[in-house]
DNA sequence: GGCATAACTTGACATTATCTAGTTTTCGCA
DNA sequence: TGCGAAAACTAGATAATGTCAAGTTATGCC
């Protein structure tokens, strides 16, 4: 029996820096302390990802591409099922939500690859809105609509993951409770 | 005539920091850097701040401040006043808002004087949803429907300034439209 | 005046990102 | 099998950072 192939060690290093992400904040990674718990020399990071921004690049890339899949794969249940599944995904990765909108850490600009999965995310979630409200409606109205969907995922996910509003929720059943809450009233207002 | 009196330091620095916020980014903040634009030693600021966490905390304090005065003005004249004006403060202190809500630059549960600013917003935003809502409705209700406003404004302030909202809208014109509509539209799910 | 406290300065240390320059591994191909 | 180049690293050095410890100056009050 072959022995398992170690994972390559871009895994390695992205694996550590979300749980650093996830845990105390994005600003806590180091390129050393990632060559530390790989067990590398320190310019081994360097060689994969170029420099800091590149790690960061990276987990953008990786988490607009499993918000899009995500967001693909409910496609089909209306908005209210795609703000729910936005919001879901920041809580199971909120390494990657906590770096995709950082332009400070990853100008997405100067990183195609990443640009390409965060535009693909955002397309599906105008195309439901434009199935929502219809494709005759004018491209002002879903431009506005297609923000507030986005900013109402975005905000609670933001605000669930680093902001006050868990200290001031009860139970985890209640957080369930508030998001699918949330989104209904969010699509509920699309397409009115 | 009397020497206008010099700026106290602490507000220079604070100044400074909100500028680099502002700019770059919160985290290219070096208290070293500070102490440059200051004119002082390096050590200076850690003798008013404390440490890094210190600034942080005091830019915190500041900008919930403002919030909640910006939003107690408003209070008067309904939620969707007061999402817009939510909006607008994070246009406006781009530099406050952009080190509010990060928990890993600074634990508002160490800085009581902060957390209290922070409360006092909050309250006001509840207090205009219950005046929304009916002093009659059940906590849950109201709780949900606060977290919705909130998430409204706070997802279209971050979208605005960190996100690539502004990259798919034309004009100033266009935002200006774009924060009405879009508070008009959060209020108008409130209380139904 | 005297003196306590605030408001700084100086110097040192460990840690960091990143540059430059090696060294070892891997792998396609003769 | 062996070789040669590219990939995947390692090693050392530099400038910058946060922060500790210890000194010095300025301020305000009795």
């Amino acid at each position: 029996m072959p022995l398992a192939k170690p994972d390559p060690l871009q895994r390695v290093i992205v694996d550590a820096a979300l749980e650093i992400a996830s845990g105390v904040g994005p600003d806590a990674i180091s390129m050393r302390e990632l060559a530390r718990q790989a067990n590398v020399s320190h310019q081994a990071p360097y060689h994969h990802f170029g420099d800091r921004a590149g790690i960061f690049a990276a987990i953008c890339e990786e988490g607009f591409a499993i918000l899009g899949n995500e967001m693909q794969g409910n496609r089909n249940l209306g908005a209210e099922a795609l703000c729910e599944s936005y919001v879901r995904f920041a809580l199971n990765h909120r390494g990657h939500l906590r770096v995709m909108f950082r332009t400070d850490l990853c100008d997405m600009a100067s990183y195609p690859d990443a640009a390409i999965q965060a535009d693909r995310a955002f397309g599906i979630l105008y195309d439901e809105v434009v199935a929502m409200v219809g494709l005759d409606a004018d491209e002002l109205a879903v431009q506005t609509q297609t923000a507030y969907m986005w900013s109402v995922a975005h905000g609670l996910s933001t605000l669930l993951i680093d902001g006050p509003l868990l200290n001031k929720i009860g139970s985890v059943q209640d957080m369930d409770q508030l998001i699918k809450n949330i989104a209904r009233m969010a699509s509920s207002s699309i397409g009115v």
